[in-house]
DNA sequence: GCATTAAATTGACAGCGTCAACATTGCGGC
DNA sequence: GCCGCAATGTTGACGCTGTCAATTTAATGC
């Protein structure tokens, strides 16, 4: 808790802004001079903390994958069987999407994330084996486990993600209430995750 | 077919050397003095066809979804009977995206697309439409057919869309084979469409 | 207390999207 | 067949961006 240099733990400061930033005028608005103006610091100031913007967007999404995985375990671990276990964390994945949404789309837009950076290799590490250990845990004793739990981690993943990315984009409206879009959604992922 | 004025349809040519560029540079390499660059026009010139970025991004988009949604429907018409139909739409999506990723991910880019524009409005009904209806087609004479088909289609949607955003994005690579992960990647989604 | 190192600033550069002013080309009316 | 007009393309400028080099300021180690 060392008090730093000049301005008091710029670093943090600056990704603080950033996610303020990226969260209310998204992505495209998430600019480097833009983070260090907010918080009153000269246009290259963040260079010594990032490298570059890739720097600050990888630490950035470092930061939102460890909340992420967090969310989800907390999901997880109020419930006793695996199945429910599993829908928890599917509704966590779906909740932090629509809590966080610019955040979570950085997260996901790979061409901008250094993922060799151990932060976020690690944290990525983190949030995705939660969701795949949690699928394991459903073939427990399963005959042919290791190819089932593959397809259903694959599918698992591949719906809350691709329904919380439409969802963001705007594109699920025709099958949404349109007077309450939100709430909707999360009914409709409740019927997805618990149908045949 | 009427040769026009200086260049000779050069609406077509910036559209084809967008497609070009953003195919092999990604999304973050398209750019508009760029793609004016390409075909040999002043920085400019693409004002005169699409206003600005997003003008020239929603009508590629518009390409796109033609393509996209022409490649679903021939690929169901070859399948007899509904589910088979589904799944060879679900295999048709995946195929595209990995045919054409910049091209794929350019159209899942709200923040750069002006979904009012005619062009793509009516291409996304009609590539989506494709989806939904097909799913439709497997819940005839179903009881609680509304909210079956609804839950139904928002699974299937999101389970294509978020393999192939997820594949594209390099965040399949723990479950896939080392070796050939885009062959492996279709036998993955094929176990996915035709498990339980 | 002083040298060294970290942190932050300043100024510059090229590339970008966009706009306004200007030049060029092809078309329709006569 | 010519002429005015509108469509098409070019040029130049503006402010914004990311990034780099040079410089200044502040905190730490000995």
């Amino acid at each position: 808790m060392t008090k730093p240099y000049h301005h008091g733990d710029l670093r943090a400061a600056l990704l603080a802004a950033a996610e303020e930033i990226v969260n209310r005028d998204g992505i495209a608005g998430l600019t480097l001079r833009g983070v260090a103006r907010e918080v009153g610091a000269s246009h290259a100031a963040p260079k010594n903390h990032f490298d570059d913007l890739t720097g600050l967007v990888s630490e950035l999404a470092a930061v939102g994958f460890t909340r992420f995985a967090n969310r989800m375990q907390a999901a997880a671990a109020q419930q006793a069987n695996p199945q429910d276990k599993l829908n928890a964390i599917g509704r966590a994945y779906v909740e932090f999407a629509l809590a966080d949404p610019g955040l979570f789309q950085l997260m996901f837009r790979g061409e901008r994330l250094d993922k060799t950076r151990p932060a976020l290799h690690e944290a990525m590490l983190r949030a995705f084996g939660t969701l795949t250990g949690s699928v394991a845990a459903t073939h427990e004793g399963d005959p042919d486990a290791a190819r089932a739990t593959r397809a259903h981690a694959a599918r698992a993943w591949s719906m809350v993600h691709g329904f919380a990315i439409l969802l963001l984009d705007d594109r699920l409206n025709p099958l949404l209430d349109a007077g309450a879009p939100r709430t909707d959604a999360l009914a409709l992922l409740d019927d997805m995750l618990t149908m045949g």
